[in-house]
DNA sequence: GTCTATATACCGATAGAC
DNA sequence: GTCTATCGGTATATAGAC
């Protein structure tokens, strides 16, 4: 038997306590925000009493903190190991952007909570989640630069470049929940096309005829 | 003299009061949101007692709706205007992608308000702002539109595309305020050409790269 | 470790004088 | 139309019993 972490293993539905905690903050941050947030909200979705969450995680800002870098971990994660498992640029490209579409498929709740620090400028994140969100630049980045010297890729900005990725990636998982409404205003539009991860595809046929490289 | 709205003419820097409050209100809730935001810092910032706020405009919901119809109508105007001034598909996207950035760049709290929205999945978005997001959708699916049957683009998929280009966008707009702290983290990007207006003419060359036919 | 009850502070909104 | 003073509701955080 390993040693790591004592599982309770017997019951059904009870994780740790710490864990249940983090993943009902991260819904109900990325629906009301942070101030919008009600602790009263996050301990009751969690299922445990709300000294209990002080408890185990700390106040609110800690708990915010906290559900941000176990978010952006997963990425991260998931877009490096991307990029080592593919040889050419392109299908680095191609691979990363999949495991970034999938991945915010998988924890929505993060696009919305980045998109909401987006917006207040980020001024006052905290410094382990800047470092999170410049691995994922330098991961876009090295890419970028290894197809521009393949040949591969025209010579983008990367900074640019990147924000068009991440931005069109973020506003299309983030979009999700309003697209209905929009129906509703404008008729019919077929979207059937835009669920699922077909959405990887989609995304990087579009940012790919953007940058790569033709017989100009 | 035009009867259009008694003018006070004489003295300096005092606008009507309601439009000195939105400005203020506008400012104040796309930096700390919704709920974030404090009635008495908007009143304050508008340089109006608190009590006059509400005189003037309303409770916090009715400030809020009347500034992001406010800010919608100047993008929508500036977007409709650029189009039907152009005659081809390929230089009215362009110069629709223009008064996009051009203007979200005169007035950043409006992609900032709209991103948080987004972000809570604007489900209790009031229905005279839905209108105006649908009036820009519909100006970006009309050229696409008109592009892909003069034959200059792609058969891309409008609500893709149209989420591409505004994504980029807004989300180009809102990080302004980040990047400088990225280059703390990366070392030293040169974003010189990402300042200015020049910023249009970069992303509709991105995008319009993204979707023009070429000849496969 | 767990829960109840509560302290403390803050904020939206208005009453009412001028 | 303008301002001061304040009410009432609510949210974070903790004290303290078990």
């Amino acid at each position: 038997m390993p040693p790591k972490k004592r599982r309770s293993s017997d019951k059904h539905a009870t994780k740790d306590p710490r864990r249940r905690i983090l993943n009902a903050a991260s819904k109900v941050f990325s629906e009301d925000g942070f101030a919008g947030a009600r602790v009263d909200r996050i301990a009751e979705r969690a299922g445990v009493n709300k000294a209990m969450l002080y408890y185990h995680v700390g106040d609110k800002e800690a708990l915010y903190e906290a559900v941000l870098v176990h978010n952006f971990t997963l990425l991260t994660g998931a877009m490096e190991g991307a990029r080592i498992s593919e040889k050419g640029a392109e299908q680095q490209l191609a691979s990363v952007l999949g495991a970034l579409v999938e991945t915010l498929h998988q924890i929505p709740d993060h696009p919305r909570l980045m998109v909401r620090e987006l917006a207040a400028g980020a001024a006052d994140l905290p410094a382990p989640v800047v470092e999170q969100m410049a691995r994922v630049f330098k991961t876009v980045r090295t890419v970028l630069e290894d197809g521009r010297r393949e040949g591969v890729f025209r010579d983008v900005n990367p900074l640019l470049t990147h924000l068009a990725i991440v931005g069109s990636t973020v506003f299309l998982i983030a979009s999700g929940p309003i697209r209905q409404r929009f129906n509703e205003v404008l008729g019919v539009i077929d979207q059937s096309d835009l669920e699922d991860e077909a959405l990887g595809g989609r995304i990087a046929d579009l940012i790919l005829n953007g940058i790569r490289k033709t017989d100009e």
